[in-house]
DNA sequence: TCTGGGGTCCTAGGACCC
DNA sequence: TCTGGGGTCCTAGGACCC
């Protein structure tokens, strides 16, 4: 059996560990610059709050039901995305971690009722966040026994079995399912399915025709035929991306190229992390998607490395060169990314016979950055095409203390 | 005034090879 | 008038996930 942990409004139970005046009450997180809705407490969501919904236009129902909002802070739920796992890893023969507030156990040696309320208690007292659990034959079952003990539980936990299979299936509705997003769920209703059991009992070549391999997969998944297995050792990434909106529109190039030379480092960054390197890099801009006065130009372009690289140094100049490529003045940017492609293993690079550069000297070079940067705090030591200003920096007015890892912040207690 | 960020997989079609 | 067959690789676009 396969076993699905969720934490439950994730982002929100974060915030609330250590502010407990807000539990029961409303909550909601925002996305970068304070834009839209990304996480909301259940009393939020009753309110009629809705996923990705712009926070400008709920302005009036924040102020009327007096409803606590924060920006995003990954530091603080990363930190609590790790405790949470760590539990979960001791507590059976192997996880996969699905996503910062997901995992999928193990479960083959043996599952329970108890077993799995005894993890879901353990983790709610280390670490104050809630979490359920749901059990199935194969992974997309156990995220349907979730939903289940999500939403009709008092335990949070389900499980999921052939006593309860069909009556489950014949009230799930088919655009829940996961793997079903919104075209596919239109789509389905079209054709007048609506239920996980009408989608199960579907002629195969007609769901092959419409939703291509992956459908013909969630179908035998949904009959207990396991097509995904526990992947415990994370897959190298193929893309790696640093991408924001500017907390205001920018015109000029300085700023640009700061920004630009920010997101590079953080790219260069993340692929030695991962001990990989990229043989091709990626730089856009767009501007305001949603300003229909203002003309619109959205450049990209893609530039190769003649050795596959992590240097921060070469790859910040070359996404410099690639912005200079593209910029345009008279127009107002509102969001620039960087992309690094074509990843393989740093192991693996194949050395160019004409290379000039001394490899070893720039590795030992960016291990120290890595090194301070890590004892130190992070871009302690950065390049200077980065700059000093951040005049660009995302905007993030209700950011809430980092309670776990910046001494800074750590909570004070009164007595 | 104000609208996120980071990923994966699959398919069709074009370009190329012999 | 009439123009093959079998294959690979790459990319863009569209779907999905959190």
């Amino acid at each position: 059996m396969i076993g699905l942990a969720d934490c439950n409004n994730f982002y929100a139970s974060c915030e609330r560990v250590f502010k407990p005046s807000i539990r029961n009450k409303p909550v909601i997180v925002l996305s970068n610059n304070d834009g839209c809705v990304i996480a909301r407490s259940n009393e939020s969501k009753l309110l009629g709050i809705k996923m990705g919904e712009p926070a400008f236009k709920i302005k009036g129902l924040i102020k009327k039901y007096n409803i606590n909002v924060f920006s995003t802070n990954f530091a603080l739920y990363g930190d609590f995305s790790n405790r949470v796992m760590e539990i979960l890893k001791s507590e059976v023969k192997s996880i996969e971690v699905y996503s910062i507030d997901e995992a999928f156990l193990d479960f083959s040696d043996f599952i329970n009722a108890e077993r799995a309320i005894s993890i879901r208690e353990k983790v709610k007292r280390w670490t104050g966040i809630p979490i359920s659990i749901g059990v199935a034959p194969t992974k997309t079952l156990a995220k349907v026994a979730n939903h289940i003990a999500k939403k009709y539980t008092k335990n949070g936990v389900f499980i999921l079995n052939n006593n309860n299979l069909q009556r489950i299936l014949n009230i799930f509705p088919v655009e829940d399912l996961w793997g079903i997003g919104i075209k596919y769920a239109k789509k389905l209703n079209y054709a007048g399915i609506y239920t996980a059991l009408q989608f199960r009992d579907l002629d195969t070549d007609w769901i092959k025709r419409n939703f291509s391999i992956n459908g013909v997969r969630l179908q035998d998944e949904l009959k207990g035929i396991k097509h995904y297995s526990i992947e415990s050792v994370l897959p190298r990434k193929k893309t790696i991306c640093t991408t924001r909106s500017f907390g205001q529109e920018i015109q000029d190039y300085m700023i640009l190229k700061e920004a630009i030379s920010n997101f590079a480092n953080s790219c260069a960054t993340k692929l030695r992390k991962e001990e990989s390197c990229c043989s091709s890099i990626s730089v856009f801009l767009t501007t305001n998607k949603f300003n229909t006065k203002t003309s619109q130009y959205c450049p990209s372009i893609d530039l190769y490395f003649s050795t596959p690289t992590n240097d921060s140094i070469e790859i910040v100049s070359k996404a410099n060169y690639a912005l200079k490529m593209i910029y345009k003045k008279n127009y107002l940017y509102k969001k620039a990314g960087v992309i690094v492609k074509n990843i393989i293993s740093q192991e693996e690079v194949q050395m160019s016979l004409f290379d000039t550069v001394d490899r070893r000297k720039k590795r030992k070079l960016m291990c120290s950055v890595d090194r301070i940067n890590m004892i130190m705090g992070r871009d302690k030591v950065y390049l200077a095409s980065q700059g000093v200003q951040k005049r660009w920096a995302i905007k993030q007015q209700q950011l809430s203390p980092c309670y776990t890892t910046q001494f800074s912040d750590l909570l004070t207690v009164k007595i």
